[in-house]
DNA sequence: CGTCTAGTTGAGGGTCGTCAATAGAGGTGG
DNA sequence: CCACCTCTATTGACGACCCTCAACTAGACG
């Protein structure tokens, strides 16, 4: 099985051969984790990046009276929290969604990438700018669209981001979102969220239960979440 | 007047005599824009990027519709734009919310201060890391809190920012916002926007019109917006 | 088989949006 | 100088979207 981190910083420029062998390092102290698992907590001080090499997580916070909002989600291949080399203090938490295969990176190995491998430093970069990118497009997503739209907004998001990893390639694939986890990641309630699927099933839209969700009309879908894939800012990926 | 960009970076690190002398460079090109004035347009592919010297700024997006959702503000000393470095295309605008002072900033500069000059590096990567920290908070704010919560909390990070960059030192200071603008900051209607400010006044927890802000109560403000500045990464400042 | 958790559905309520009216500031022209 | 216009802030009335509470169901697990 290759590894998802090179394949992910190679769809954002080519690496050479002597770049992909340094990068190779990360997958020889990879280790499994359970579903629910910290990666980072709020307030760590951590002296490595945990890179997700296979699974889900998500990054989130909890506020006092215990709601909690998701601020993104992690796939295979994602570079989870590479802000940590920089601010000492982690501000937010991440946790598995689904049992993962993890890699942690020490802060070191990517200080020298940085400054000695050019072509990685940019990949990371690039990796770094889209994830903001996408952070903004949320600041969107929960601040001006309905349920219904915020919805579907998400589900093509996420659904664009897999197929580009190359983790996704028909219309149905594995997807762990609960209604109670979308809730967090729109700023809803896991009722809610629960009749807006039920909704866009009725729609025709999606089919989606036991962590397999199908999508039924791709261009229905983006439309209803009004969903323009610019700010993921890939190289144009074919509809299925 | 000493430029702001510089004092700015400062506070991520030490900066040698050279650095600051190759960073003054960008004053020896400013201009003054209007208010209202588009600095970048949604779909633009910008060869410099923008940094704000002077005045105040905002990053947004309008949909079909005619619903705008401001992603972030930008004061005196921010560089609005650094990702268009990579990311070719924008997806999103800004716009100046008051007469600014900017420079433009030629990509050829930022790559040159990037591969020679590493604290400067250190101190623009520090700068974007923060500003994408405060996106994350923002999903927080519009997802999970309420509108009276959101308003406080958005007013003391605004603050925080002002106070921590030298341009507000008292508990009056000058701040261009108005229930529009904030409203489509914090994802609600300037109506609704109009109604919290007024129970934010009620309360005696600040003072706010004619583009001056006077927070009477900066304890109970922070407890109103459940504000914790850790997202900002900032050395701790006094309060007023 | 009982317990627990999560998904779903219904009923009712609260926060916030929409619509509308008023007032005030700023600009323009007679 | 004042009429007139526009734009925004504010306030009230009403309505919609989404939350809360509750009940029921289904599946996981001991």
């Amino acid at each position: 099985m290759p590894n998802s981190f090179i394949r992910r910083l190679e769809a954002f420029g080519p690496l050479s051969e002597e770049d992909r062998r340094s990068l190779d390092q990360v997958s020889e102290s990879t280790w499994r984790v359970s579903v629910d698992h910290d990666l980072v907590r709020e307030g760590d001080r951590p002296a490595a990046c945990q890179l997700i090499m296979q699974g889900f997580a998500y990054r989130h916070r909890t506020m006092q009276d215990g709601r909690r909002q998701i601020m993104s989600f992690k796939i295979a291949g994602d570079l989870c929290d590479l802000h940590s080399v920089l601010l000492s203090q982690a501000d937010h938490s991440i946790t598995t969604l689904t049992p993962c295969t993890v890699a942690s990176i020490p802060h070191s190995m990517l200080a020298e990438w940085t400054a000695e491998r050019p072509a990685i430093a940019r990949a990371l970069w690039l990796a770094s700018l889209v994830d903001a990118a996408i952070s903004r497009e949320w600041i969107v997503n929960v601040g001006r669209r309905t349920a219904y739209q915020r919805t579907a907004h998400l589900l093509c998001e996420v659904m664009q981001r897999l197929r580009s990893a190359g983790l996704a390639n028909g219309r149905a694939y594995e997807l762990p979102l609960t209604p109670m986890v979308l809730a967090d990641a729109l700023g809803l309630t896991p009722v809610h969220v629960s009749r807006t699927l039920q909704w866009l099933r009725r729609e025709e839209l999606i089919e989606f239960g036991d962590g397999i969700l199908t999508v039924q009309n791709w261009r229905g879908l983006k439309r209803a979440g009004e969903f323009n894939p610019a700010y993921l800012h890939q190289v144009p990926v074919r509809s299925p």
